[in-house]
DNA sequence: CTAGCTATGTATAAAAA
DNA sequence: TTTTTTATACATAGCTA
């Protein structure tokens, strides 16, 4: 990008990879939020950084509503089975689950 | 970004914003891809086009595990009850009521 | 729609503050 | 860490095929 082609790997240096990443991930977002208004698209992304902060955009004002499309688009068979497998196996390890369920179907009726 | 700045608002030529809407998905990918070597980070980017195909990248394997990751980080108070309130709507328009509610048990851990 | 072609606009690496 | 500066590398709008 500048003063020197980068190569495609990690950046060893921490100090470098840190203000990398700062400058990067604005341009992404940047980028993203440019995608959905030129061109009408439905745009999230998700960004966590080493030490585990999170960054996202949504061109949604929920970004939830978008990851629920992903999920509804991605659902072909396999994958169907895949995500039923991995929240089959969430909810085993998790102790409050009844009660997170009942909590859920009350405010459904 | 060549020949002439681009004003940041809709596309109003349709061909146009498809050309657009390819190029720079394509390139919003890429920046994804990188930002994820280079810097060592989980990155997950889902695009939906006009048409409503799908468009998404995962530096993680699954980007379900990702979008789970998002989920615990943002899980404020406020956070949680939006979700609710759309998980909830979501439902009422769905009869396969089972999976979605496997689908919401999963956000919690 | 997909694939070059270039002139330009942007993003950003490196260095320094 | 964030910002600024500046030289370069990249991305891409408008065309063409």
């Amino acid at each position: 990008m500048a003063r020197g082609k980068v190569q495609l790997r990690r950046i060893e240096n921490a100090t470098s990879r840190q203000v990398t990443f700062s400058k990067r991930r604005t341009g992404l977002l940047k980028k993203a939020y440019e995608l959905s208004v030129l061109c009408d698209a439905e745009v999230a992304v998700i960004v966590f950084s080493q030490k585990g902060r999170l960054y996202n955009f949504s061109s949604n004002s929920e970004i939830q509503m978008t990851i629920d499309r992903y999920r509804r688009s991605a659902n072909d068979a396999d994958k169907y089975r895949a995500d039923m497998e991995q929240h089959i196996l969430a909810m085993r390890s998790n102790k409050s689950i009844f009660i997170q369920v009942l909590m859920f179907l009350q405010s459904f009726e």
